[in-house]
DNA sequence: GCCTAGTACCTTGCAGTGCAAGGTACTAGG
DNA sequence: CCTAGTACCTTGCACTGCAAGGTACTAGGC
C-alpha cells in the first residue's frame, strides 16, 4: 500500500498540531481526545497518543491534573501551558505556510494534469 | 527547538505529495525540483530527495530518462507513470481530507483561544 | 596529460515518529 | 476471589528527513 503509507506520513505532525489545538480551550483526557479526533476523521490509537502526550508534557508544553472517575481508574486531564500556547501559534503559522506552498504547487499542476490525463 | 522539530514532521508526506505534483506535468531532474520547491518555500536538500525519488521509482510510480547535459554529467529526468498518476489523485484526496479535519478542529479552537489568552 | 572547479547522482548513519501488541492498575459486580 | 470495563504506559518495528561524505562526468587552465 504505497498511498496508505504516504498518507500516514502526511498525518504526522498534524496530529500534534491537532492535539495542541484541541487542548487550547478545554481540559481533556486521552480517551476523550481520541474521540474528538475520530470525529474529525483522524483515527488514532492510544499507543500513539500516550507517548505523544508524555513527550509534550515533559517538554513543558502541557500540564495535567488527576481527576477521579466513577467508572474506573482516575483520569489525567491535560491542558496547555503558556509555552504550549506559544507552540500552538507557531504551528498555526507553519500550517498556513505549508498550506500556501501546497496551493502554489497544486495550482500550477491541475490545469496541465487535465490536459495530460486526457490523452 | 520543539516547534522546529514538529514542523519538520508536518512537512513529511507533503514533500512526497508536492514532488508528485510537480512531476505531473513536466519531466524534471533533481536540481530543478529542489529549485521549484524552494520557490514554494519548501527547503529540501538532495540527500532527502534522491532516496525519495529512488523509492518512488522502484515502486513503479516514477519513470526516468537520461539526458546529457552540456555542463556536467548526464541528468535523470523523472516523470509520472500511470500508477503514479493514480497516487497523485489519492494523495490529493487525502490532502483535502486532512485540510478539512484541521479546519474543523481549528474552527472550534480559535474563538475560545482568544477569550482564554485574554485572561 | 594532470589538476581544479562545477555539476549531478547516490549511500550511510542518526534521530525522531506512528503504530501494533502487550502490560499494569483501578473500580464495580457477582 | 474472579471477571469485565476503563485508563494509563512501554516496547519493538518500520519508516522517514537530513547532514555528511563519496563517486563520476565535463570543461578549462597549465
Amino acid at each position: 500500500m504505497q498511498a496508505q503509507n504516504t498518507i500516514t506520513q502526511m498525518r504526522r505532525g498534524f496530529l500534534e498540531f491537532c492535539i495542541v489545538s484541541l487542548l487550547a480551550n478545554n481540559e481533556v483526557y486521552t480517551a476523550e481526545l481520541i474521540d474528538r479526533l475520530k470525529k474529525a476523521n483522524l483515527l488514532v490509537t492510544d499507543g500513539t497518543l500516550y507517548p505523544l502526550l508524555n513527550r509534550l508534557q515533559k517538554a513543558g508544553l502541557l500540564q495535567y491534573r488527576w481527576e477521579e472517575s466513577e467508572s474506573g481508574p482516575p483520569r489525567k486531564y491535560y491542558s496547555l501551558t503558556e509555552p504550549g500556547r506559544k507552540l500552538l501559534n507557531e504551528l498555526d503559522s507553519a500550517w498556513q505556510d505549508i498550506n500556501e506552498s501546497v496551493k502554489l504547487i497544486r495550482s500550477g499542476t491541475k490545469k496541465l494534469t487535465k490536459v495530460q490525463t486526457n490523452e
